[in-house]
DNA sequence: TCAGAACTTGACGCGCACGGAAGGTTTTTG
DNA sequence: CAAAAACCTTCCGTGCGCGTCAAGTTCTGA
C-alpha cells in the first residue's frame, strides 16, 4: 500500500518539526499510539498531516498534562472509537451502541477536563504566589537603592 | 543537636501527610533538596513545619510544573541564598552583594513565572478545546435521542 | 522492661521513556 | 550510477525517581 499521496512526510522531517527524535516516533508506534498512515515501496514510514497532528497531541498530553504514555493511549483510544462510529454511521451500527460509545467519550473527556481545571487552579495559585514574591523582591531592591542605611527589610516571606 | 522542640515530626508522619514514601524524603535529602531541621538523640530524622512546607513546595514543582529534581534544586537554592542575606542583613553584607543576590532571585523568579504563564496559556487552550469537544459530543447524543432516523451527525471533529 | 513498631544506612533492582550502536536496506543527490 | 544520507530492525544501555530487601538500631506503649 504505497500511500505517498496522502502521507508525504518522512520520519526525520516529522521528528525535526516536533523537536523529538526518530526513536521517539518509532517508540510511540510500538505502543500503538501513532501508526503512520502509509509507507514507501521500500518499507519506509510515511506520515500524513493527521499523523503529525496526532503526534502533537501526544506530546501536548505528555508535556502539559504530564500523563504517562499508557494514559495517553487510553485517551486517544476513546477518541478513536468515537471517530470510528462516526465513519461507520451510515452502516449498521445500532443507536444504542453509538450512544454507549459517545457516553463513554463524554465521561472520559469530562474526567480529563476536570483534571485540566485542577491543574489550572493550582497553576493560577502558583502564579499569584510568584507575583507576590516578585513584588517583595522589587520592594527590597528599591529599599537598597533608596534608603541607603534604612535597614527596613522584608524580602521573601519569613520562615514558612 | 537534639532539636525536638522545633522539629517535632517523624519521617513516617511527614510521608503520610504528603502522600509519599519515606524513601522519597530520604532521596530528597540525598540530593540536598530537603535537610531535616533536627534529629533525635538516637539519630532519627526530625522534620520541622518549615521542612514540611518545603517538601510540599518540592512536590508542587514536581507535580504541577513537571520539573526534574535538579531544576527544583536550582530554584530552591536561589531562594535559600535570598533568605540567607535576609537573615544576615544585620551583619556586614555589602549592599552591592545584597542587590546582586536579590537581582538573581528576581531573574530566576521571572523566568519561572514566564514558564508558568506559558503553561497556563497552553492549558487554557487545551481546556477550550475540550469544552468544544464536549459540546459536539452532547449535540451528538441529543441527535441520537431526538431525531431517531435523522442521520445528521457531526461528533468529534473530522480528520484533523 | 521488653515486644514490636518505626527508624537507620547501605545496596541492588526496576519501570518508564527513550538513547545509541550494529549491520543492513532504501532513498536521495551530484 | 555511484556515494552519501536517511531509513530499517534488533538489541542492549541509560538516567531518573524512586521501590525494596537486608541487617541492624531506636523509639513507643503496655
Amino acid at each position: 500500500m504505497v500511500t505517498d499521496e496522502v502521507a508525504p512526510y518522512r520520519i526525520g522531517e516529522v521528528a525535526d518539526r516536533l523537536g523529538v527524535s526518530t526513536r521517539t516516533l518509532r517508540y510511540y508506534q510500538e505502543l500503538d499510539l501513532l501508526d503512520p498512515a502509509g509507507q514507501s515501496s521500500g518499507g519506509n514510514r510515511r506520515y500524513s498531516e493527521a499523523d503529525v497532528t496526532r503526534a502533537m497531541r501526544i506530546l501536548e498530553l505528555r508535556n502539559v498534562m504530564g500523563f504517562d504514555l499508557e494514559r495517553i493511549g487510553e485517551i486517544l483510544a476513546a477518541e478513536d472509537r468515537l471517530a470510528e462510529i462516526r465513519a461507520e454511521a451510515k452502516r449498521g451500527v445500532s443507536v444504542r451502541r453509538k450512544r454507549e460509545i459517545a457516553t463513554e467519550a463524554i465521561t472520559i473527556t469530562e474526567h480529563l477536563r476536570a483534571q485540566v481545571a485542577d491543574k489550572l487552579a493550582v497553576l493560577a495559585e502558583f502564579d499569584a504566589d510568584l507575583e507576590a514574591r516578585l513584588g517583595r523582591l522589587h520592594a527590597f531592591v528599591d529599599e537598597l537603592d533608596g534608603g541607603g542605611s534604612t535597614v527596613a527589610d522584608d524580602p521573601a516571606a519569613a520562615p514558612a
